[in-house]
DNA sequence: CGGATGGATGGCCACGTGGCCATTTGTGCT
DNA sequence: AGCACAAATGGCCACGTGGCCATCCATCCG
């Protein structure tokens, strides 16, 4: 592969000036600066990445590690993140930590070998990485959680207001008359402490209700184990008269146990999920969804990241970002069965 | 960030009995061994891969570009593809394409500045790359292509077995009465010369229909075009009484055009769609897909990728594989409705 | 007891670039 | 013409690694 030298070579001039035709084209005169460049055309010479990032001790490359790029949340966050950073001049790698820290342990290293400048990390369940992405910090990575983060994390990070969100869906089942709310999500406060989840109970406090114990399960967040959990909770002598799928993966599970079990939504049972997917609005009737402003999310994360990688002196405080959720009534839960 | 030095200094070996301790173990004494390991516990190293790249003359980096992993078909074989050439020990760049040669550029231009190693492209519209492409080849980048491929591509490739795929609609339809079929696809044989538009005309003669050319108009591949040109069809005076779409996404709109005409499927009209994505088993009737092997696709092109990139010799003859789709019939095409 | 053998360790350099300093060439002014 | 000064160009080195060659030393055998 062609090397500056060549350039120079084939231009006449030394590797010096040659390489001021692409960082600092206004030291070179004119006729010299045109040479060169149609030496750089003829050769088809692009600068070495890799061999600038030794020198200058620093990549352009930014890691995203996203819980699985299967799930439209996640692709469309991939997507956005990664097409503004390609327009900030970065490069993307992408892994799936499948939710598990294992997994997401060997992608940080990866990462860490690569030299990535910064890394967007949607953290998953397991024994900690944090000592890891400390380390990382340590070393000049700029990191920014999305969508989940630490306890007392030390990092920046991005998040939906997912107590407000899991308030304003139980508010409106509650409003609807409903007394048997179930909610679909990884109810473990232990590995899992997560918004959704721990705020779902609260909020059923808020309107007077109390939680259900059969209606708890430890589940990951997929489609089939809601579909199962659904199913489950469907079969119980006192069903859960509302669904509340807190992802949106889950939430087409859930739909399609319901559906298989022979009831129908809004009528036996209703239904409202996290995720304005898109099989939300093909079936009849349309689901009610809590929304998240993933672009503004994806935007706000890498706002902060550039910034991180950017400021070379003294670490700031760490941004925080909160967006809030819509909720999108569109006909899929109305009042309760009478029993 | 510590190096090898850091390391050899640490353990009080030369940075030659350092770095044996992770290549070649089996050289040093135990003791030293275990001393030099200490070291790099102590320390957190992990080896620079963007020195060990400039040295070596070789990244172990591959760049994937699809047309958007928005589409579940993309985001499918990015993660099957990330997740092996992960375990091959490869980092993987992703970019989007949008299905266009001139964004397609910039990407190929920076995995050829990352110089990757290999590339995975699912090629876009527009002024070819192969030009830029060749060149890098010429350079030593393995190139695949997937799911599209250049006319006469002198690249290895991956590929679905289109035409089969649509005659399998087409007899599918043809069989239950169907006289009146159009497909939802880009019918642009200079611009976008693709199998599944090319086959169709062909399969309809085979089972010796004429196709209408009322039916036929160039659109891009997304849900929100083949939204509109659904519409526009079924408000033709002879409106198709069956519709084969030829991407997953467009299915989605065409089934959304359908049921805000307030026609119902497959009474009014059958819908055929290619690509089983989820929401065909969650809409009723469940919708008759043509299912593409996507893993298999993914897992064949990393095996060529691989190969390729393993062979440092001559290059050997391109590797062409073709996978066969599978229609799965489900209940969204029935005879067409009486006139 | 001396030399051969091989196990164990160390030194050195280049990969392509970017930053820094040095040198050459050109221009304007007295 | 001579000088100052800027414009234009060139030389050199280090980034961290991996490959290659060199050196050291204990052991064994004749």
């Amino acid at each position: 592969m062609a090397t500056i030298k060549d350039v120079a070579r084939r231009a006449g001039v030394s590797p010096t000036t040659a390489k001021r035709a692409i960082r600092e084209p206004e030291l070179l005169a004119k006729d010299t600066l045109a040479r060169v460049r149609h030496a750089i055309d003829e050769l088809g010479y692009v600068p070495d990445a890799v061999a600038g990032a030794l020198r200058r001790g620093r990549t352009q490359t930014v890691g995203l590690i996203v819980g699985n790029v299967l799930e439209a949340f996640f692709a469309r966050l991939s997507r956005t993140i990664s097409k503004q950073l390609h327009q900030a001049g970065y490069s993307v790698l992408i892994a799936d930590n499948e939710y598990r820290t294992d997994l997401e342990l060997q992608a940080l290293q990866m990462l860490h070998s690569q030299r990535a400048a910064g890394i967007i990390l949607r953290s998953g369940y397991g024994a900690s990485n944090l000592g890891y992405l400390q380390r990382l910090r340590a070393n000049g990575t700029a990191i920014v959680e999305i969508d989940y983060h630490y306890p007392n994390s030390p990092f920046s990070w991005v998040m939906l207001d997912n107590a407000g969100a899991v308030v304003q869906g139980v508010k409106h089942l509650a409003a609807l008359g409903h007394r048997r709310i179930a909610a679909l999500g990884a109810y473990d406060p232990e590995r899992n402490p997560e918004d959704r989840s721990l705020s779902f109970e609260r909020a059923l406090a808020d309107v007077g209700l109390r939680p259900r114990a059969e209606y708890r399960r430890v589940i990951t967040l997929t489609e089939s184990e809601a579909y199962d959990l659904t199913r489950d909770l469907l079969a119980l002598p006192e069903p859960p008269t509302a669904i509340l799928s807190l992802t949106g993966n889950q939430g087409a599970g859930a739909y399609r146990a319901i559906r298989e079990a022979g009831l129908t939504v809004p009528r036996d049972v209703s239904l409202v999920t996290f995720d304005n997917y898109s099989w939300t609005q093909l079936v009849e009737p349309q689901i009610d969804v809590i929304e998240q402003p993933v672009d503004d999310m994806a935007l706000a994360s890498i706002e902060i990241l550039l910034d991180l990688m950017d400021r070379s002196g003294p670490a700031a405080e760490p941004a925080r970002r909160v967006f809030p959720a819509r909720l999108l009534v569109r006909g899929s839960s109305g009042p309760p069965p009478l029993d």
